[in-house]
DNA sequence: CATTATGGTAAGTCATGACTTACCAATTAA
DNA sequence: TTAATTGGTAAGTCATGACTTACCATAATG
């Protein structure tokens, strides 16, 4: 559910693009537009899809709209990446175990 | 690039169900498919999009496909990850740190 | 060799979603 | 209060991609 989310946020490459620009900092939805060869609104509409996914905060001050990343949302992500990642390498061992083992040809 | 096919690979849920059958170890394309209510074929395409992505490696084994989960292509999302994350608790030390600075008021 | 098991490929359908333009809302400045 | 700035929403278009069924290929088995 929350994983759809996210994984289904960053497969577009403009939001991806956006989720970059946060990497230092915010930046208002504006700014965010210069830096991508699509539409404002379509911008705005990339904006609310990371905010679903919990990836990115927006702070309405004055009429800008600052968008920043979200360290919440980006460790949900972090920590599926871990668990499976442990998950994988132990099911490695215990294959590469289980071929030693198997040598009784 | 890369991360384009990761991300759109693990966005499908279909495919994010047979990634996960892999988490213990390598399962079969007719294992894969009976575990999900989609058709075997539907099931060989999603595994041929994970294994373009690197997240899955094909071991074709007599008239069998072994399919099993791809250490190096998790580690390109790990390194993402991680690198994002320290990118942003960087920035939000920073913003803090300014904040703090500017409470000159 | 004929049959069964297993799985990849082709072609076509259908829904989703990434855009666009047009419009409206709200805040700041003249 | 009138402009200008900034950005969200609506509606419509178009491409992509997730399925299906039908078919073909190969490997094990009688």
């Amino acid at each position: 559910m929350t994983y759809q989310l996210i994984f289904s946020a960053l497969a577009d490459p403009s939001r991806r693009h956006v989720f970059e620009q946060l990497r230092g900092g915010s930046r208002s939805v504006g700014e965010l537009a210069q830096s991508l060869p699509i539409s404002r609104p379509a911008v705005s509409q990339h904006v609310k899809v990371l905010a679903q996914a919990g990836l990115v905060d927006v702070q309405v001050r004055g009429r800008r709209s600052e968008v920043s990343a979200r360290p919440d949302g980006l460790a949900v992500l972090r920590e599926y990446v871990e668990s499976y990642w442990s998950d994988v390498l132990g099911a490695f061992e215990a294959e590469i175990t289980r071929q030693r083992d198997e040598r009784h040809d």
